[in-house]
DNA sequence: GTTTTTGCAAATGATTTGCATGGAT
DNA sequence: ATCCATGCAAATCATTTGCAAAAAC
């Protein structure tokens, strides 16, 4: 029923050049009143507000969205990619092996996890840590600008 | 061309009641020759020694031995899970955005991450860490022991 | 009015499943 | 001889893509 968002939804489309079409501001004010929730979710939810709307849609959004850095995907093992609005910091998640319910963890120091996750009331067992950013070679590739040929390197592992 | 395994996988599936057949023993050879390969991967390189191998096959013993935990996932985004065989700790993994290289980190301290990821050679950016475990109401669930009716709860979040 | 977005349908990629045969114990 | 594991085909699930119609600027 509340279409009441915290932040300036309109204002950060026209910023990033999108247009203001009502399927957005409706993904962004789900995404943002039901934080780590997947595509079909959120897709199921807006539809309450905006029948026509397919999931279709709903992905392209949100990978546009994602690109533009206005939210955030979680891509926990054994389920759909989830999104959420909490982009600007570099706070961490916990997720129920259970249940699947996801809780927001607050121990980052820059882009560092911290030592203990103070902030959950989960019982932890596993911590999946991926770090992400660009090995010697592509760094290296990368200053000397330019595409050229790809760099590749031997053995059976795979891209991205 | 070599077949030299570190680990007695013979022994492990026997201890698992798992039947030692080729097939298993190709996969589990490859994933322990070439850390971080997809299935694909895997089962092209595993092909080379029995052609009659189907990629199908390669995930179904796969999520086999992974459920056994004789094989670590990792699921890194934009990417098929990758499998590697060193299980035993909770090192993490630094996967370069330029070339989807994966390098071990060891920087563990027993489930907890560590502050600093000290053994890569990347530049890291970006920290991605999912911690897994129970919610309080999961937990209260199992000690109550019995599959009583699945406990689930509001809003569009998903599972697992 | 022009260009971007949406809606719809079909395609793709990764992984799972059902079932009959072959193989390990 | 029994029962599990593999091979093959088809199904499924999440997500992407192509294109024409609709909406925003």
């Amino acid at each position: 029923m509340s279409t009441t968002t915290t932040r300036d939804w309109e204002g950060e489309l026209h910023t990033h050049a999108r247009r203001v079409t009502k399927q957005r501001l409706a993904v962004l004010a789900v995404v943002e009143r039901f934080p780590h929730s997947s595509a079909e979710a959120i897709a199921k939810v807006a539809r309450e507000t905006l029948p026509a709307l397919t999931v279709q849609s709903v992905y392209v959004v949100l990978a546009d969205l994602h690109t533009l850095g206005m939210v955030r995907r979680i891509e926990p093992p054994d389920s759909p990619a989830l999104y959420e609005t909490r982009t600007g910091d570099n706070h961490h998640h916990a997720v129920c092996t259970g249940c699947g319910r996801v809780e927001d963890v607050d121990c980052a120091v820059g882009h560092t996890p911290c030592l203990t996750p103070s902030s959950t009331t989960m019982t932890i067992r596993i911590a999946d840590v991926l770090y992400r950013g660009l090995c010697r070679d592509c760094e290296a590739a990368q200053s000397t600008e330019a595409t050229l040929a790809t760099p590749n390197f031997p053995s059976p592992t795979n891209q991205r």
